[in-house]
DNA sequence: CGGACTCCTTGGAACGCTCCAAAATGCGCA
DNA sequence: TGCGCATTTTGGAGCGTTCCAAGGAGTCCG
């Protein structure tokens, strides 16, 4: 396992030739004569020579690698968007390296500080828990692309997010056409700013037929406690809108306790999409998001900015989906 | 955005100092007087100076990075697993350098050719769909640690596992304590031959009770297709017992489809212990593996091997628990 | 006041590659 | 045969670090 590794000057002593020839044989140069080709590839093979991307790195000034900040794991939304971001950028024959800042911004800036260390040439943001201040800092020494957060932009920083005010309405709208009148909405509380405050406005302002709001944090367990309050208090609405899918889970497991069944004394509406709802087991309606088009996107526009490609808008929207699943119902009459 | 960075050599300059002591400076070595110390922690302040990883794996050939390659993203247990390893990678301070194989074994060995070419130190394997042979010959440039599946050993390669006999053991007392004797298994099918073989063997030939095993693919939608395929063939089983809670979440949906209720009318258990199983609404009984502390385990072992310690066995394997939810009870009498 | 130490500090040679300007080769054609 | 031009090939300088052998500066003591 020890043996040094063979170099680009093993090949070409091999081969026969100089080691610019072989470098630029590795790299499929086309002035490379068919005779010398074929020497350095055979040679290379015997040898079993790999070329080190460190050096390579070092000397264009080029790392080939994104990196990719996902805040958490256990909300499924954020592997979703990472396998998109993960696709395109495999498909730009870059690297992809992962850290995450388990909800701890100073942890969070220390992940960071290493992968500039590294190079990176961008850096896709999977939700994060920074301040504002210190994301555009990082912004000026590398393009960055944040997903999820709409509210911070600004030079050298670009977001992708879907339109939750078209979504909050979308999910009323599911609803108020099913009949109901009496909606409650378990919120997320303080947590992901932007979010939570465009649906909780819709709420507020929208259609007036909600009655109730209770608190959440976007938690699965979030979901069942409000709910749990929720219910306590009396007659309990005909329609549950949870900001999420996974604090929606929450919810149904929540009515379930106070026997309700699901969607025929009450119904369930969630938000994000996750693959997840869609088991049957669970059949969750809910407004969709685009994770996997997210990371895709967030990618595509990185690489974009990389190019220098003259772009002027740095928000990119995309449109939710209502996905009717068997969690929600006509009220009972 | 694009000045050129400043360099240890600038850094120096400033302080008035050399790149060597710089050098140190940044490294913390003790040899450093307080004096230079200072002033060269001044300037690098002042300049904004990020000390170049790239620069430095090439000068000490250490790149102080771990190669993860996690063959798909739609079962909740590899992130989980890559959680674990990831909090032991940065622990380390060492980076997680991500890539996917997506199922694809020619997709997946190029993947894990650029890993090396970047020069991780190690490769972790969350699954994988490689020849025996590939991975062995990418033993001997780099130590390896492959998850879950136990049947590839040899020089350079450890695995992590739970202990499946027993886990199988233990699924099928809990079902027949609880009275069950007419049991079935849904089976993983081809896939994941180690783990699959052995709780299969255990359901032949162990507790004779059960009867039936019908094939499915460790997805959810193959778990809902053989549990409906089992229904329709006449008197259904007690007892369903799943080779994974993926596939026993397809199981729940199609008893529901026929109108059988969990678990008054018949028990299931999964397998994997997928934190997703806990939420209120599915409950789902289960036979867990630590999924995250199996990644860390991973991630121990092998830096274990990165440092050279002398460690004979190859094989790690970990005790599952039975974790008794609200998918079983006894049967109706 | 000269050694012998101990502490700090230094310049230059790696590390393995790419880039570049310049050299070698080959070929067509007068 | 010789010249010009296109095609190949080459050595050396860099990329930003670390490593190392060796050089200076003090300090302590006889």
């Amino acid at each position: 396992m020890n043996e040094r590794r063979p170099t680009i000057h093993d090949v070409a002593a091999r081969a026969g030739v100089s080691k610019s020839l072989v470098s630029l044989a590795m790299r499929g140069s086309p002035k490379v004569s068919d005779a010398s080709r074929a020497a350095i590839e055979k040679a290379a093979a015997e040898l079993g020579y790999r070329p080190n991307a460190t050096a390579r790195s070092l000397a264009d000034s080029r790392s080939r690698t994104i990196g990719v900040n996902m805040a958490e794991l256990d909300n499924p939304i954020f592997p979703e968007m990472l396998g998109g971001a993960h696709t395109v950028i495999r498909s730009r024959n870059y690297n992809t390296m992962l850290v995450s800042g388990e909800r701890d911004p100073e942890l969070e800036t220390m992940e960071l500080a290493k992968l500039l260390e590294f190079q990176v040439e961008g850096l896709i943001l999977i939700s994060h828990r920074l301040p504002a201040e210190t994301v555009r800092s990082l912004a000026d020494e590398v393009p960055i692309v944040v997903l999820t957060l709409k509210d911070l932009t600004g030079p050298g920083i670009d977001s992708v997010v879907t339109d939750d005010e078209a979504g909050t309405r979308m999910a009323m709208q599911h609803l108020f056409h099913l009949g109901h009148r009496d909606i409650a909405h378990v919120s997320g509380g303080s947590l992901e700013p932007a979010v939570v405050r465009e649906r909780s406005e819709m709420q507020a302002a929208g259609l007036g037929s909600m009655t109730r709001v209770i608190e959440g944090d976007l938690t699965n367990l979030g979901g069942l406690e409000a709910a749990r309050t929720l219910l306590q208090e009396g007659k309990p609405p005909t329609a549950i809108f949870a900001s999420n899918d996974i604090s929606a889970l929450g919810v149904m497991a929540a009515c379930q306790e106070f026997g309700l069944s699901i969607p025929s004394d009450i119904s369930i509406i969630g938000y994000d999409g996750i693959a997840l709802g869609a088991l049957r087991t669970l059949s969750l309606t809910t407004i969709a998001q685009p994770l996997g088009l997210m990371g895709q996107v967030a990618a595509q526009r990185l690489f974009d900015r990389m190019a220098g490609t003259q772009i002027d808008d740095r928000s990119i929207v995309l449109e939710p989906e209502l996905l009717t699943r068997g969690t929600t119902a006509p009220p009972r009459v």
